[in-house]
DNA sequence: ATTAAATATACGTATAAACGTATATATGGT
DNA sequence: ACCATATATACGTTTATACGTATATTTAAT
């Protein structure tokens, strides 16, 4: 995959984005509610920014059922994952990336529970 | 330091500050003029975006007479500095990259050639 | 067929970035 | 004191981002 730099960097540059960035990198796949449970945000707005990094080619989605879970994206070069562990590593442990992580953990009623993987 | 993870993402999501930076990582310590020539790019506009570097205390700056010389600022985060060294695998080989090199490289007259270190 | 849930998109607006040109500031040399 | 060079900043404008609210789309259940 070719991925423009400052492309990349964009798209981290805004805090929604880097915060379900960071959850993909811990959770490998999460749908639309479990963002939007784990970062206390609106619909709509997780549906936004998650649309931008989808149209970046920086997660990928697939629906299942009524869900549509994004994962990211298995193309990804190397380059752009070793920024996401770094990034992972200079925040998992600041605001607001602990609640997020909280959050996602105590959610009820997440779709993997109650369905088939 | 403390550098938010979406502070330095902007701040690298602009293609001149990421060629300025990445320049920085190999050269450690450049002035404004040098940056100018390397980039090809009018000297305001480098200026300002040096500003912003460091005014997000990514870079720090120290005069050496008419000119300001500019490197990665010395208490950058490990994981900053981990995302420039990705950022660098990723796009060094690329273009404007290797052009601005080779115009770094070929600069005539460069101040450090020309007064004392 | 209707309804509900999950998700996506459209629209108008507000805010922020980036730009070129012009000008200010600082240093060094004459 | 004056001029040249290097750099920084200000100003006005254009363009891009992000937002909330409202609405459309898709799937599943009854």
């Amino acid at each position: 995959m070719q991925l423009p730099p400052d492309t990349f960097f964009q798209a981290l540059s805004d805090t929604t984005r880097l915060r379900c960035l960071l959850l993909l990198k811990q959770e490998t796949e999460l749908c639309v509610c479990e963002f939007t449970h784990a970062l206390s945000l609106i619909q709509p707005k997780v549906s936004r920014h998650l649309a931008m990094l989808r149209e970046s080619s920086i997660v990928s989605d697939r629906r299942m059922g009524q869900w549509i879970y994004y994962r990211l994206h298995p193309d990804l070069p190397e380059w752009a994952l070793a920024v996401l562990t770094a990034a992972f590593e200079g925040s998992a442990d600041t605001e607001p990336f602990i609640t997020d992580r909280t959050n996602l953990k105590t959610m009820p009623n997440r779709p993997e529970d109650r369905c088939c993987a």
